[in-house]
DNA sequence: TAGCAGGAAAATC
DNA sequence: GATTTTCCTGCT
């Protein structure tokens, strides 16, 4: 029962980086914070500049939180980067100290092919029930946890099996993805030692060699390059983020998108929109635009909510 | 390239 | 309770 703390020396907030959308394996009782990672559990609590840890397993340790919580990422330089106007300048001053995190590649993939058409406590129930059902049990301080499902596991699932889990059309998706990862097909490893381009290039390249149905288009793999392959660039555009740039980054639009969206917040944007709007919002935000992303994403959730 | 289906649960009324 | 919406992709 490793327990250790790590010492901040950059700002960080652990509220701000687990409450942004980007994990669905974290939950909060009382102060603490108790995550999935790793093959085990990670019991965490911030008190201003340090982090006071617990743990399951040997491998999560003090270099393991770094790792994940990327607190070797110089974040005021980052901000000074994306924060070229008001707007992105508020986000980060009210958001200061969010992160991104660096989390398992495949099951990033997996939780983001889960992640169409849900919403969030919706995705975490869906994660948690292939876990729950395809996952390796473990206890830990008297508690049952459930490990990811490793991609051989869904592979193997029977697709009816599968099914069971809730996940609706995803299910098929969701397996075929399993096993392009299973057999090879997506090397993790040479996607990530591209630049950002080329690794979005060759992991849809990837997942699309078998010509099968899987689920993972330009939004997903944005997800994917930003929140486990370092692609710091990727910007992943949903209907939230979408809308957030129409009102406050109008001139990021090709027009004819942004008269859409205006007409109808909830209109399509559609492949060759994606790429337009892809490029020019990492061309405003430069090479930390993910960043931006995330900020941006917790200033539209906060506007939401008031 | 535009329009649509998909499938279940959360949010909203 | 019924209806609308939901961090989208693939097909026609």
């Amino acid at each position: 029962m490793p327990a250790f703390t790590v010492r901040l020396d950059s700002p960080f907030s652990l509220e701000h980086t687990l409450g942004s959308g980007q994990v669905f394996r974290w939950s909060r009782r009382d102060e603490w914070w108790y995550g999935l990672v790793a093959d085990g559990v990670l019991k965490i609590k911030q008190e201003v500049d340090v982090l006071r840890c617990e743990s399951s397993s040997d491998q999560i340790d003090p270099s393991f939180v770094t790792r994940y919580f990327r607190l070797g990422d110089d974040l005021d330089h980052i901000i000074a980067a994306i924060a070229k106007d008001d707007g992105m300048t508020r986000a980060a001053e009210r958001f200061y100290g969010l992160r991104l995190v660096r989390q398992d590649r495949w099951e990033c993939l997996a939780s983001f092919v889960l992640a169409t058409n849900a919403n969030i406590p919706r995705i975490k129930k869906m994660v948690a029930s292939i876990c729950d059902r395809y996952g390796r049990p473990f206890d830990y301080a008297g508690t049952s946890y459930r490990s990811f499902p490793t991609s051989r596991a869904l592979a193997e699932a029977p697709g009816s099996d599968l099914a069971r889990c809730g996940l609706g059309y995803r299910a098929p998706f969701l397996k075929k993805v399993a096993a392009s990862v299973e057999d090879g097909a997506v090397d993790f490893d040479a996607v990530a030692a591209l630049p950002y381009e080329g690794a979005r290039a060759l992991l849809l390249q990837e997942l699309f060699g078998e010509k099968v149905l899987l689920g993972v288009g330009p939004k997903v793999a944005d997800c994917v390059l930003l929140y486990s392959c370092d692609k710091d660039e990727a910007f992943p555009i949903d209907v939230w983020i979408a809308r957030a740039l129409a009102r406050s980054y109008p001139k990021l639009l090709p027009p004819p998108l942004l008269a859409r969206l205006r007409r109808d917040g909830k209109a399509k944007i559609s492949a060759g929109d994606y790429s337009r709007l892809s490029g020019s919002v990492r061309r405003w935000f430069g090479e930390y635009a993910g960043y931006a992303q995330q900020y941006l994403y917790m200033a539209v959730r906060d506007q939401e909510r008031a």
